[in-house]
DNA sequence: GTACATGCAAATAATTTGCAGGAAT
DNA sequence: ATTCCTGCAAATTATTTGCATGTAC
């Protein structure tokens, strides 16, 4: 998803293009891993975007409710954002320095395990979250 | 992992045998599912066990250190947590009525994703979170 | 002009810290 | 007696809310 798009998409989803906006999803389509409220806010001071933090907020409580955007644990007290047009995947986060690498994983197995759980125990699985939590390379010397 | 075993366990960690302590072992032994520090500290409540908040936080902390304490993350702001005796396992969390059912499942599979990571990547993963979200038979029909 | 967006200040909630007094060993 | 424990109040941090103003449409 380029940014063109994304501007599509707010205009069909009935939201105003104002320059916070658009330059808060600017800020999600270049980050390279999962962004906190506090790190997007600063990002956006880096492009001279100076808002306020309620704002942010807020954009994320929108396009989460629309579905463009995805919040993950990573074990912070803070939540974590990612576009969800980056599709559904998973994270090795170091422990040392909080750098965040994607993974994508063969999920038949999981997905095999979720259909269990809905025969056997009648609960119905809407989504999951894994993690994996270790060093990264550079994290290990040190 | 009883009572008396954790009593043994603390004095070989060097820790005193307080009444606070005693009674916060005591409610995560009882516990069926995954404690916030809030519900701890009501739980003590109910056995007429009144402590702080940084007294719960405190021993968190201290067991956590030790290894007898894990915390899990369910999507919300708070942690909670179980002992580490209940061994590794997983959790259906229902996003209706937030209750938490253990699941134990093969994770041959998921141990060979790991050792893949080390050797791709030479990421060393320590551990990993694994929780499903979802409804629970109850939440279906409502 | 109207509805949606934003800023600001204050509220909430979970957790943490500093310090002084209290209890287990 | 000493070291660890605990309580209390205040600080910190992430997030949320109310209300007044601003702006895209």
């Amino acid at each position: 998803m380029d940014e063109r798009e994304l501007t599509l998409t707010f205009k069909k989803a009935g939201l105003r293009l104002t320059g916070p906006r658009k330059a808060f999803a600017s800020v999600l389509l270049e980050a390279t891993q999962p962004l906190s409220a506090k790190t997007i806010l600063e990002k956006l001071k880096g492009k001279q975007i100076i808002v306020n933090k309620t704002t942010v907020y807020r954009e994320i409580e929108r396009l989460e409710k629309l579905g463009m955007l995805r919040s993950i644990e990573l074990g912070d007290r803070q939540k974590y954002y990612e576009l969800s047009s980056l599709g559904h995947h998973h994270h090795l986060v170091c422990l040392e320095c909080d750098q965040v690498e994607d993974v994508d994983l063969n999920e038949t197995l999981l997905l095999r395990q979720e259909k269990k759980f809905t025969e056997e125990r009648n609960f119905k699985v809407l989504h999951h979250s894994l993690e994996f939590f270790g060093l990264c390379q550079k994290c290990q010397c040190a």
